[in-house]
DNA sequence: TCGCTCGCTACGGTTTGTGTAGCGGCAAAG
DNA sequence: CTTTGCCGCTACACAAACCGTAGCGAGCGA
């Protein structure tokens, strides 16, 4: 499974996270992930671009249309995960 | 969002996905993951457990009733990475 | 020209992952 | 009762990934 390897790296689902409602400049997404190397940003941002799943655009970064399919998955993953962080917060403690 | 600190570390999702379908035992995991240091694993395996994804039985490990509903989206998430990797593959070449 | 922000790169230090070896435990075989 | 073999897991030195900071060239308004 090729997408695992995408996002199975380090600030790969983060940066789509964070795409995942507007468009954010390079310098915005550094802020949005909490201060990630730009070094890493722009090696995770090329990989995206060349996936199709980011595209830059002069008014920042934004998901493609892939991207945006991408990320309503990434939605439902949290929506879920809201309810099972309740579930497991309150069984472990 | 918890859930991405997990799943963005390495391996993480990689692990859950060799799990989605059967119990494997540790040794097992590490081949299906291509030769995953012991290390990462374990580390990987202990917050897993610590979450409640993932459980070690006698048959080895498994993915907990959450893993699972964990894995179903992961599934559909795979579903959808086939026809993109495809509608990708034809785009960029 | 100055100042400001843009996307992006260079580089040294730290963190994270790799690869190999081996531990203790347990069950079957001899 | 020892040997063989697999189990989950750990130790440790080496390599790769990431961080933090500084700075580049380009564009744009004053």
């Amino acid at each position: 499974m090729v997408l695992l390897d995408v996002l199975g790296k380090r600030w790969t689902l983060r940066i789509l996270w964070e795409l995942r409602s507007a468009s954010l400049t390079f310098r915005a997404i550094q802020e949005a992930c909490g201060g990630i190397s730009p070094t890493v940003l722009n090696d995770r941002l090329k990989t995206l671009r060349v996936y199709g799943l980011v595209e830059l655009t002069n008014a920042g970064y934004r998901l493609t249309e892939a991207g945006q399919e991408l990320g309503a998955r990434l939605k439902d993953l949290d929506h879920w995960a809201a309810g099972w962080a309740e579930a497991q917060g309150s069984e472990q403690e």
